[in-house]
DNA sequence: GTTGAAAAAACAGAGGA
DNA sequence: TCCTCTGTTTTTTCAAC
């Protein structure tokens, strides 16, 4: 992975509909040759997949928080919030708690809600988010002339 | 926002490069049908942008944390983060810490040397990242013929 | 890695059910 | 609002360099 697949991963972050075509100007390179390095870097698992991002809001999902969770009973606390809708991701983390999930939902009320379902699992701390300064940040910056060697 | 529209989403989420052609195939609609209905939906703010997701291992970033900080300075805070290129999320949380932090680095030597960063800013708890069982949830779940109504 | 031409596909528009 | 049909643009593929 060199300097220019850098860039163009920087590129495709944010704007996974571009055209190979587009992709090539914004690089300084040619149509097939993006295309070639593009599907090398799928073929390796570097690209993972494109996706489409909706905004929380405007699909029911408004109110978010996160959820330190101690549960004693694994495998079935797993199986619950796989099939929840609420859960949008978990973590398995160190320290007196067990897990950290998000849970996105279309109110603080339906949050309580979800919580009650939670009991039966073990204990856990609701965090609220009340507002997200950074909701999510590239893992390819945008790269500066120093790092083109 | 009807049941087409959601099967739209559905299909998006998780294949953002997918042709309106093709698109229109799995909703059983035609190409300008689709066409119209995803450029509505992008006018409207309900779908946001396009990304493309990396494999955070290939591009080093295997290794993450959760960091529950605790600052007096806020604006500081925001700063540092802000050009931090560890800090991938940021969410302004109820309790008694002030934020919520996902940082990812390449080793957890690293995390440690983020965290000494971190100290002037104020206290902070970090929970590292062991696995992650729920990496990411789509909003909008498979639907079933029932919901079509 | 480049260009350039041919083939395939996707898209945008019009008219009509 | 959706469909079909069509013209145009774009993209891809595949050569040769």
């Amino acid at each position: 992975m060199d300097h220019i697949d850098k860039q163009i991963l920087f590129h495709l972050q944010k704007q996974a509909r571009i055209s190979m075509t587009e992709l090539g100007k914004a690089v300084a390179l040619s149509q097939p040759a993006v295309t070639e390095r593009v599907r090398r870097m799928e073929e390796q698992g570097i690209i993972e997949e494109y996706r489409t991002i909706l905004s929380p809001e405007k699909v029911g999902k408004g109110a978010a928080a996160y959820m330190l969770f101690r549960t004693r009973d694994c495998h079935a606390f797993l199986d619950f919030i796989q099939t929840s809708p609420d859960v949008i991701e978990c973590h398995r983390i160190s320290g007196e708690h067990n897990y950290l999930l998000k849970v996105m939902t279309d109110s603080t009320r339906s949050l309580e809600e979800f919580g009650n379902q939670c009991d039966k699992y073990g204990t856990y701390t609701i965090l609220i988010v009340m507002s997200s300064p950074i909701d999510h940040k590239f893992l390819i910056p945008m790269l500066d002339q120093a790092s083109e060697r």
